[in-house]
RNA sequence: GCGAGAGUGGCGGAAUUGGCAGACGCGCUAGACUUAGGAUCUAGUGGGCAACCGUAGGGGUUCAAGUCCCCUCUCUCGCACCA
């Protein structure tokens, strides 16, 4: 036992005093926090370097955009992260949790233009006003290994990754229509292409085809791995979205005549409908319409690929607009019963996606019924359910598994299902088709047509043509003194020291790509580059450092990435696992995505709406402790949801009632029973187990609750246990629990209850099993499932005992008025139930 | 249309995966202490006067359903003429 206030004079030691303003100082986390923080960072608490003899763990927080500043969304996201890794680490872990800025991106050049401050000054300004509030809140980032990814010690090794990629063929340049921001002024990939009207990701302005030559990775080539998700433990929703967004599909590429020997490759995933196919249709953009288009209807059919292409170029129409198309006055032969069919061009078949041409089965595919009611084209029925069709169908007929191939010469009868690919066999066996597989995943376009980014590395010499920048020559400088002038057009264009440049192969004259890489390059490898921050060895990272770290084990960030960084990352890593640069097959294990936090009105935080909550001024009001604990106890973290701003002035009682009730000594004298004694322990234990497996499950909102219940516990038996051994472990071990979630505050409690060293170096604690059982408990007896009677009883007394007391309870005997009990149901712990 | 997820008090949300619905907190009500309280403490708080009724709605399985099964509705997110 020690004498109260005696553990206040060693706090005050820490403080020098200053914030002592009663006999009991009250809480002060303005005070505590930023000592605290200095104390950490003097001994170096969370430098995270390599233990060969303790189990690592690699945390992992989505890598920050320098924006300007801290935002609630990311304390949102990294608290709860932060407290999970603070718990691995007490848990016996060597847990690495790094911290950087993804700081190249538009945000900086367009401040450049617009204010004329140079993106550098810009990003690397923000970074520090960010690195302080990221500071603030207290988190165990290892500033040591930080990363800024527009530092040319980190960009020279996304352009070596370039290089290897290319020398593998993984990057290649390709003239093609893509999809172009006009107020980005880049073209964009697929994936920064968002929604109906195809508009930009970052500025929502709908983008234009522009036929360039653009640099692209090729994703494809992993396409089919990237669906394997065997190996990793992701929300099923972010995997779905990828399944989704890389669109596998099978099935056939059938070949059909044309005229003057062209053949017309299709590709469908119903090979089964082979005979009901009335027409074909191309889409406006295919290079086989010119040539196979009759004279008669050349100029109608040039029309229509005229305002095709202006189509593409205004918005993106709704999908439930009219199917429109042209006869070609051309025909095709099917090659399965040699018909004739009309070849037709419609805008509803899409270049970009199979062979830009269909085979049309109007009775089975909705889209080519539409079509074929509009035009009159004939609708031929090639499967059947068991009851048969009744004609003229009023819809496409599109089920599989019920359906029966008729009409259809060899294949009749044939239950569709199983005709999909004894079609394809028939086929391969003809030479007229074989098995093919789609998928929507396109290559990932990577030129962007802006200054600040990391430089392709790339030389183009009249005589030589493409030359890669020697690895010797890395990095490529973003030159500093740019122009930045609202042209639209990147200054590297301008610039002539950066574009004129010798050629590397043969020394004659030759100019830089001007392109700088999407930004997402970065951010695919930044796991990495922690490892060894601006690495200056081979490679780019160390692979001591990579042996023992990697890869990470969890991850956490917005879904809104599912599609774009988190489909890359995986890409690069696969593709660096086949330079040899690691040795596993995913970057990382385990993913959780936390929610958004909304504006107190329920929409999204913006300045236009002025629902903005900063984190800056709840810091200085609560201190960040509170705001630690309020964001992990308000929502679902996986939820999120809108922010309320009386709801945190609990979590701030709650830290106040944890401080007084810890250190405010009681007045008078302590009379501690056995009882009281008893309940504390178990109610400690039974916080232990529930505290750890929340923070194991993510669960921070009931991890808090039972911090809440158990603190509301220790008040209750304070004024019977106040100093008493049974308290000061539960007040030490109640410390330890809260420790990931509210550190300044435990780190504080720690010291002036005479804990040694800092609290976050001290072990988790342990729950016992056998102390978390009641040994009384109360049971409800219930008759046919409803509740009669309620029975306190021996948590391990027998059946019998408990039938004998719960039927002769009053209110039973009374509902039960003589009937016999034709059975009883009990379940120890709970219930006793009596069915008549 | 396809895919994923969600519907529980006035609000945020709990509920050992079939076993006392509403833990914990916000808000609210009453009281205490105060010159004062938007501070703090104590008590109460799903509905109904009751028996009872209550987890979006309807059916089912079970001694027992928020939880399992079938149908319907609503909302959120992602993709979208993908052949």
């Amino acid at each position: 036992m020690f004498a109260p206030g005696q553990n206040l004079t060693r706090g005050l030691n820490f403080s020098g005093g200053i914030f002592m303003t009663t006999k009991y100082d009250r809480y002060q986390p303005r005070k505590i926090e930023p000592f605290w923080r200095q104390k950490w960072e003097e001994s170096g608490l969370y430098r995270s370097v390599i233990k060969k003899d303790k189990p690592k763990y690699y945390a992992l927080t989505m890598l920050p955009y320098p924006s300007g500043d801290l935002h609630i969304g990311h304390w949102y996201a990294m608290v709860p992260s932060d407290a999970q890794a603070r718990f691995m680490r007490m848990q016996g872990y060597n847990v690495l949790f790094p911290i950087g800025f993804d700081a190249f991106g538009l945000p900086a050049e367009n401040a450049a233009i617009k204010r004329n401050v140079h993106p550098q000054k810009w990003t690397m300004d923000n970074i520090e006003r960010m690195r302080e509030q990221l500071k603030s809140m207290g988190a165990i980032f290892d500033w040591e290994r930080e990363v800024i990814t527009c530092l040319p010690g980190y960009y020279k090794w996304s352009q070596w990754l370039f290089l290897k990629f290319y020398e593998r063929g993984l990057a290649y340049k390709k003239l093609s229509p893509v999809d172009f921001c006009p107020t980005c002024n880049t073209t964009l990939a697929r994936e920064q292409v968002w929604g109906e009207d195809r508009h930009c990701e970052r500025c929502e302005t709908p983008v234009v085809k522009k036929e360039l030559d653009q640099w692209f990775l090729k994703i494809t080539d992993y396409a089919d791995e990237l669906l394997d998700f065997s190996q990793i433990d992701w929300p099923e929703r972010v995997v779905s979205m990828q399944k989704n967004w890389i669109g596998k599909s099978e099935g056939a590429e059938v070949t059909f005549e044309l005229p003057n020997q062209e053949k017309l490759t299709v590709f469908t995933t119903r090979p089964d409908t082979l005979w009901g196919v009335t027409f074909m249709v191309l889409a406006p953009e295919h290079p086989l319409v010119d040539q196979i288009t009759t004279e008669e209807y050349k100029e109608q059919v040039k029309a229509y690929q005229y305002a095709a292409s202006r189509q593409s170029e205004i918005e993106r129409l709704a999908v439930d607009k009219e199917k429109t198309g042209v006869f070609t006055g051309s025909y095709a032969v099917n090659p399965v019963n040699g018909e004739k069919i009309p070849v037709w061009v419609a805008d509803y078949v899409m270049m970009g996606y199979g062979t830009g041409a269909i085979m049309a089965v109007p009775a089975h595919d909705e889209r080519d019924f539409a079509f074929a009611r509009k035009y009159n084209l004939p609708i031929r029925i090639v499967i059947t359910p068991d009851e048969g069709l009744s004609e003229p169908l009023t819809a496409a007929y599109t089920e599989v598994e019920n359906g029966k191939m008729v009409n259809s010469g060899p294949f009749t009868g044939v239950p569709a299902a199983e005709g999909k690919n004894q079609v394809i066999a028939w086929l391969e066996e003809k030479g007229l088709g074989h098995k093919a597989v789609n998928y929507r995943l396109r290559d990932w376009l990577i030129s962007r047509q802006r200054y600040w980014g990391t430089p392709i590395p790339i030389i183009y010499c009249e005589k030589c043509g493409t030359v890669p920048v020697p690895e010797k020559d890395l990095p490529v400088l973003l030159p500093e003194d740019a122009e930045f002038l609202p042209t639209g057009e990147s200054p590297l264009k301008h610039h002539p020291a950066f574009l004129h440049t010798d050629c590397p192969r043969c020394g004659g004259p030759a100019r830089r790509e001007t392109d700088t890489m999407d930004t997402f390059i970065c951010s695919s490898w930044y796991q990495y580059a922690y490892l060894s921050p601006y690495y200056e060895g081979t490679g780019p990272f160390d692979q001591e450092e990579a042996a023992y770290w990697l890869p990470v084990d969890l991850y956490t960030g917005g879904v809104e990435h599912a599609c774009m960084h988190l489909i890359y990352t995986r890409f690069f890593t696969k593709a660096m696992r086949d330079l040899g640069l690691v040795n596993f097959d995913e970057p990382m294990l385990t993913l959780r995505n936390q929610g958004i936090i909304l504006g107190e009105d329920s929409e999204k935080m913006s300045k236009s709406r002025g629902n903005v909550v900063a984190p800056d001024d709840l810091v200085n009001a609560y201190g960040s402790d509170t705001v630690r604990v309020y964001l992990m106890f308000g929502w679902r973290w996986e939820m999120g949801g809108p922010w309320d701003s009386r709801g945190i002035e609990g979590s701030y009682r709650f830290l106040n009632r944890v401080w007084e009730l810890l250190l405010f000594p009681v007045e008078g004298e302590v009379k501690p029973t056995a009882e009281k004694t008893e309940t504390l322990q178990r109610k400690l234990h039974q916080t232990i187990k529930r505290a750890t497996l929340d923070l194991k499950e993510f669960a921070f909102n009931t991890y808090i609750a039972s911090l809440m219940e158990f603190s509301n516990l220790l008040s209750k038996v304070k004024p019977v246990l106040w100093g008493t051994e049974a308290w000061q472990e539960a007040a030490k071990t109640f410390t330890l629990l809260l420790a990931p979630a509210a550190p300044h505050l435990a780190e504080e409690l720690w010291s002036r209850l005479g804990g040694e060293d800092s609290v976050h170096d001290q072990p988790w604690p342990q729950w016992d099993e056998a102390l978390v059982v009641e040994q009384q408990v109360e049971i409800v007896v219930q008759i046919n499932g409803k509740i009669k009677e309620r029975l306190v009883i021996a948590v391990n007394a027998a059946e019998e005992e408990v039938k004998e007391q719960a039927l002769a309870l009053a209110g039973i005997q009374a509902a039960l008025e003589g009937k016999t009990p034709r059975k009883t149901i009990y379940v120890p712990g709970r219930l006793f139930n009596i069915v008549v």
